[in-house]
DNA sequence: TATTAGCACTGAAATAATATGAGTGCTAAT
DNA sequence: ATTAGCACTCATATTATTTCAGTGCTAATA
C-alpha cells in the first residue's frame, strides 16, 4: 500500500460516502493527474486486497467492509466541527442548570437531527446504582405508591392496590426497616437481601407479611428490568439514507429499532473500552447492514454509553469529530 | 337505499377490507343471485351517492371515506371475540396484582400484536392530578432529587446539582412548607401558587431563596410537560398493512408516529365523549390516510384514552369488538 | 518499469412496443 | 326489473431494443 493507493482508497471511500454511487475510474483522473487506465490498475489491486467491491462486472467500485475498516483505522481524520454545529452543542453545555447526563441526551438529539442518523443514549445500569431510599406514599386507604431512589438519582415507582386488611402502619414500618438495613446495597442485589435479611424479621413481627413482602419485592424487581435507561432519538432519521429506499430493508430495521433488548447489546461489547469504537456491518451484533459508533463515559460515577446508528457508508469523519467534541466538553465539566 | 343496496355495500366494504383489491361485479353474482349486470347497475347507483369509488374507469369498486362511514354507522356489527383472542385478554384482566391502568396498556400491546395496527394509550393529564407530596432526597452534599407524587400515583423526578452555598436544611424546610400549603392543588396550577403563596414567604426567611425557589418551580414544570403519559405499541405494525408498501407513505407516517405532540391530539377531539369513536381519514386530525378508533375511560377518577391507528380499510368489526370487550372487563372490575 | 491509448465487452437502466385480462357502461332483448 | 352481449378502457406484465458508464486487456509509449 504505497501512498497513492492509500490516497486512492481514501478518495473512493469519501466520494462514495457523499454520493452513494459506485466510483468510476474516469472521475478520478484529474485528482491523481493520470489516466483512467492507471486508476483502473490501482483499483484492481485494491480489489484484490479486498478493500473494494463491484456491483457487477462493469460497474464502478464501492468500498467493502474491510475497506471501510482500513479507512477508519488508517486514512480518516476526524473532522473539526463547523461553526454552526459547534454553536448548537455549545449552547447545551453552556447551560449550567442542565445535569450533565441530560446535556448529553440533548446533544445526541441534535446530532441525530443534523446528521440524519439514529442516536442512542444508554445509562443507569442497575449494578452501578445503590439503594438510596425507598418511600411509601399513601394515595388513599387502598392504594400506595412505592418510590425507589438510588444514590445516582434514578427513581422508579410503582402503584399498588392493597388487599383487604393490609395494615398501612406495618407497611411504613417495613419501609423504615428496609431503609435502615439495605441503603447502600446495589439495586440488583436488593431482591436477594430482601429475601435473606428482611423476610425473616418481618415473618415474625408482621401479620400479613407475605403481601407486604411482595410489594417491596415487586417495587425493586421492576427497577432492574425497567427500560427507562434507554433514550433513542431520530428513530426514523436513518430512513432518510438512500440505502433504505427499499421497503423490506426499512421494515426490518424499523422492527429492530423498536426492540430495546436489541439496542442494549451496544453497551455490552468491548465492555470496558472507553474509546470511540466503530463497528462496521458484520462487526456489530445489532445489524449487519449498519455501522454503530459508540463512546462510553463515566459521569458522576456512573457509566453512560452513547451511540450513533447509521449506514455502513456513514460520515465517519464527521461523527467521530462530533463525539470527540462531546468528550472534550465533558472533560471540561468534569473538572 | 333498499335492503339489497345496503347488503351490497356491506359486502363490498368487507371484501375490500379482507382482500385490499377493488371488488368487481362478477365476483358478487353468487352471493346476490343475480347477474353481474344487475350488480353493476347497483354499484353505479352507490357510486353516485358517493359511497363507492373507482381507481380508473374500468376497475372494480373500492369504498370511499363516506362509504366506510355509512358502513360503520349503519351496516357493521361488532364482532364477538374468538376464543383465542378472548383468552389472551382474559389472562391479563384475571391477574389481580396488576393495576387496572397497566392491564389496559398490556391489552393494547396484545391488540396491536394480533391485529397489526398501532395502538396508543394516553393518560394522566396533569389537570386531573393533584399534588400529593413532594420529597427531597439528598444524594450527596451537591446533589438532590426532587420527587413529585400526585394523588393518582404518578411520579416524576428531577436531579439538581446545587449551587455552592445552598443550604440543604432550608431546602427541606421549603419542601415541608410546600407540602403543608399546596397538597391537593392540581399539578398544573402548582407553578402559579408557588409564585403567589410560597415565594413571598421564603423571600423573607430563606437566604438564597431564588435558587431554592427555582428547584421547586422546575420540578413541577417538568411534570406538566412530560411525555410519560403516552404509551404506544406496535409503532411499526401498521407498516405490515399493504397500503404502506410505498416508501414515501411509510416515511411520512413513521415520522408522524414519532411526534408525540401529534399523538396527543387524539384525546382532544370530542373531548368528553366516552363512546367508541371512529375517525376515518379526513375526519381525524392526525393523518388523512388512517383511521383512528378511540375509547375513553375513567379509571380511579382519572381519564384514560386508548386508540388504535390503522389504515382506513381497518377491520372495524374486530376492533370495535375488542374495545367493547375491554370496556366490559373494566366495568366488571370497577364494581 | 510505470503509464496510457484504444478497443471489445458487460450489464444496469431506461424506453418502447405489445399482449393480456379484469373490469366497466350501455343497448336492446327478456 | 333483469340480463345477455359487446365495445371499450386501463393497469399490469412481458419482451425487445437502445443507451451508456464502466470495465479488463493488449500493445504502444515515456
Amino acid at each position: 500500500m504505497d501512498e497513492r493507493k492509500n490516497n486512492l482508497l481514501k478518495e473512493i471511500v469519501e466520494t462514495y460516502i457523499k454520493t452513494v454511487k459506485p466510483v468510476g475510474s474516469k472521475s478520478l483522473c484529474d485528482k491523481f493527474n493520470c489516466s483512467s487506465a492507471t486508476i483502473r490498475n490501482e483499483m484492481a489491486y485494491l480489489e484484490e486486497l479486498g478493500y473494494l467491491e463491484k456491483n457487477h462486472i462493469s460497474s464502478g467500485r464501492i468500498p467493502s467492509e474491510k475497506g471501510y475498516k482500513y479507512y477508519v483505522e488508517n486514512l480518516m481524520k476526524a473532522e473539526t466541527l463547523n461553526g454552526k454545529d459547534m454553536l448548537k452543542l455549545q449552547t447545551i453545555f453552556a447551560n449550567s442548570n442542565l445535569q450533565l447526563s441530560d446535556a448529553i441526551t440533548q446533544c445526541m438529539e441534535i446530532i441525530s437531527d443534523i446528521t440524519n442518523y439514529t442516536s442512542v443514549v444508554l445509562g443507569n445500569n442497575s449494578k452501578d446504582n445503590l439503594l438510596r431510599q425507598i418511600s411509601i406514599i399513601t394515595l388513599n386507604p387502598n392504594q400506595i405508591v412505592a418510590i425507589v431512589c438510588t444514590d445516582k438519582g434514578h427513581v422508579e415507582n410503582k402503584t399498588f392496590t392493597l388487599k383487604e386488611g393490609t395494615d398501612l402502619l406495618e407497611l411504613t414500618k417495613v419501609s423504615e426497616l428496609v431503609n435502615k438495613k439495605l441503603v447502600g446495597t446495589p439495586i440488583d442485589e436488593v431482591g436477594e437481601r430482601l429475601e435473606l435479611e428482611i423476610k425473616p424479621i418481618i415473618q415474625k413481627q408482621v401479620k400479613h407479611y407475605e403481601t407486604i413482602y411482595n410489594i417491596f419485592y415487586d417495587a425493586f424487581s421492576d427497577f432492574v428490568t425497567s427500560n427507562s435507561n434507554v433514550h433513542m432519538s431520530g428513530r426514523t432519521k436513518i430512513f432518510e439514507q438512500p440505502e433504505y429506499n427499499n421497503i423490506d430493508e426499512m421494515k426490518r430495521l424499523a422492527n429492530k429499532l423498536e426492540d430495546m433488548s436489541f439496542i442494549k447489546k451496544i453497551e455490552k461489547i468491548d465492555n470496558n473500552d472507553k474509546e470511540v469504537k466503530i463497528y462496521i456491518g458484520e462487526e456489530n451484533e445489532f445489524d449487519a447492514n449498519v455501522t454503530i459508533i459508540r463512546k462510553k463515559f463515566v459521569i458522576d460515577g456512573e457509566e453512560k454509553t452513547i451511540a450513533i446508528i447509521g449506514p455502513k457508508r456513514m460520515d465517519y469523519q464527521r461523527i467521530v469529530g462530533l463525539l470527540n467534541y462531546i468528550d472534550e466538553e465533558i472533560e471540561k465539566r468534569g473538572e
